[in-house]
DNA sequence: GTGAAAGCGCTAACAA
DNA sequence: TTGTTAGCGCTTTCAC
């Protein structure tokens, strides 16, 4: 049983107040050496040390930020910390943000857009210097607007919205964006199983609306188009971004679908799902069907065979957003205007994942 | 170019001062239709709703929690966002704080005990309610008593420190800790590695003097002990928690190192470093070695055979952490004491990579 | 080198 | 139902 040293007991929590009385100097001496900004007598440096460690002194990093110091914070908003694309995009964030000397805060929205209107609201309330949207996007109407109004709410507070791995509001609308190749990665691997002999390619997930899912999908049509594949809408299997999905419609398809002698999954996690379903109908990969995912997460070279996918540039992807949100951060050099864009570059990973076309149909 | 409306422009960021005058109501009442916990008049409060609009009036944190909000804040610290025995856990604490009406602030001190201590000590500043810090420890002095000072200080301000599969810091300081059966885990599946007729079995990895490593490797010693096998100093090989330390070691080892036939990798991620390693070696798991992990993240049923490892709870470590740390929340219950203790139980899955020992050692 | 005092933007008595 | 006003804890001129 000890004892309950909470607020109840009286022992209000000390401030620059308490520290200056027990010191014996003004709350304008304390605050300065709290801040280092400024000469202090060695003495009274001492002095004001020793009663802020007596008193178990922690500032109030609220009212600083009220006194008009900048708290130095970048928001990231994010479907899941659990899944590896948003996980290594907030590393890129949180490192460079580390960098400034700024603390990063993550929030996780579980796919409700609504919640990740809040939580820019939220950030903005606690004046972050730049907050960053993660991932696609749907082209909701309501939605949209909503986000470019706080968006303009946070340009007009000198704050900033970042808009990473997914499209722009409009011209109209102030905002920061870091982007990957989206559809050139797609192009490119149904390219690369295109050169292989596949010609029946089964796209297989994804949040239909969802514009990541539009971009991929645009890539694949691309390029089957360029080699002269007539797109067979039996083939187009959006659904989810996850492993369950991958594995239970895989096996749905396998078992009465369309035929087919590849798979894209439109992600790596998807992937993982798949070749779980492709494995348990005794299908093998590549011989009797190949399979490609994208991202390039670790999951990618954890599974057997390992897989060929494409990769993104998640963590640079995080850095380059605070860099282009906080443009310099102390040092207030106007660079770039209002609205700056970035789009980095994707490629494909070769591995395991993919053979030539078997002579016959794959269907056993 | 558009309208560099930062604060440059003398737009000066509008405050319930300025909604008030616009609505012609005192800033009592806007304050009043902000909080939505006072009876105000439908039409004032329209008046007031426009103005906000008009205004692009976002409401400042800061100075609510000043003037005595809590901001219902849990900071949460660990490793690496990225590994998902943090990201799990750290979705619990986000789970829950959300339940409870509460923002989940995540921070990653990238291993570096200092900015453990740094982090704590910011989350105390911005008043959080609660501060859970995450994974092993290392048994420091000067590091442990910092701890426990900073544990006391948030104590002394009514918030909480939580440690989250770590040993408590002492009788002494108030913390709340959620543990769980590390030695038990370790126990069960050396057991069951045993059973299975191994003796020479291989512990790689882990940080030689974090205590989780300590743990595992306690109820590894004691299951072998248990059995009267002898431990062999050289079967011991810490290390670190990554893949590519797993590999290293477990090629140099597989090269010049001693006689085993089975691997307790001192977590999954090792265990995946490991697999690769044997792989190129041509080793086959589980036929000529068997291999067990720990932690039982999602990598391991991607593995191929299936990793048999140890269950951690790791999303409800999170949960409980915050569950205890806030007790209650809203309601001012006087429920446990300062200083909350769980242990959560943990048990071995067992999926494919362990076999019985074969008939003859498992050198080639 | 140090102190006095005026806010920062908001909430919560207390009045009306 | 609404307004007045006194802080919340800190920083920062401006004096001394």
């Amino acid at each position: 049983m000890r004892r309950q040293s909470t607020a109840a007991d009286g022992q209000r929590r000390a401030t620059v107040t308490d520290v200056a009385r027990l010191a014996g100097v003004s709350t304008a001496t304390v605050s300065r050496v709290l801040n280092r900004n400024y000469p202090v007598a060695q003495a009274t440096r001492e002095r004001v040390e020793s009663a802020m460690r007596e008193l178990g002194y922690v500032v109030n990093a609220h009212a600083r930020a009220l006194a008009g110091v900048s708290n130095r914070t970048v928001g990231i908003i994010v479907n899941e910390v659990v899944d590896p694309f948003y996980a290594y995009i907030a590393r890129g964030v949180e490192r460079e943000a580390t960098l400034g000397g700024r603390l990063c805060l993550v929030c996780c929205t579980q796919g409700d857009p609504q919640r990740e209107l809040a939580f820019v609201e939220l950030m903005h309330e606690r004046r972050a210097d730049a907050v960053i949207v993660v991932g696609g996007s749907i082209a909701d109407r309501a939605y949209t607007s909503e986000l470019a109004r706080r968006a303009r709410e946070l340009d007009a507070d000198g704050s900033k919205l970042v808009l990473c791995g997914r499209p722009p509001l409009g011209d109209q609308v102030p905002t920061v964006s870091v982007e990957y190749d989206n559809e050139g990665g797609a192009f490119a691997i149904t390219d690369h199983l295109l050169m292989q002999g596949h010609e029946r390619i089964l796209y297989l997930g994804g949040p239909p609306r969802l514009s990541t899912t539009r971009d991929r999908l645009a890539g694949h049509r691309r390029a089957l188009e360029l080699r002269g594949v007539a797109p067979d809408p039996e083939l187009i299997q959006p659904g989810a971004f996850s492993r369950g999905f991958g594995q239970r419609r895989m096996a749905e398809l396998l078992r009465d679908g369309p035929e087919f002698t590849a798979v894209f999954a439109a992600n790596d996690v998807v992937a993982a799902g798949a070749a779980q379903a492709l494995e348990e109908a005794g299908r093998r990969v590549p011989k009797d069907i190949s399979l490609v995912g994208y991202d390039d997460i670790p999951v990618a070279q954890e599974m057997r065979p390992k897989l060929t996918t494409v990769h993104v540039p998640l963590e640079e992807m995080g850095r380059q957003a605070v860099r282009l949100a906080v443009s310099g951060g102390d040092e207030d050099d106007w660079r770039e205007p209002t609205t700056g864009a970035l789009r980095l570059g994707t490629h494909i990973v070769v591995r395991e994942s993919v053979a030539p076309r078997a002579a016959k149909g794959s269907r056993v």
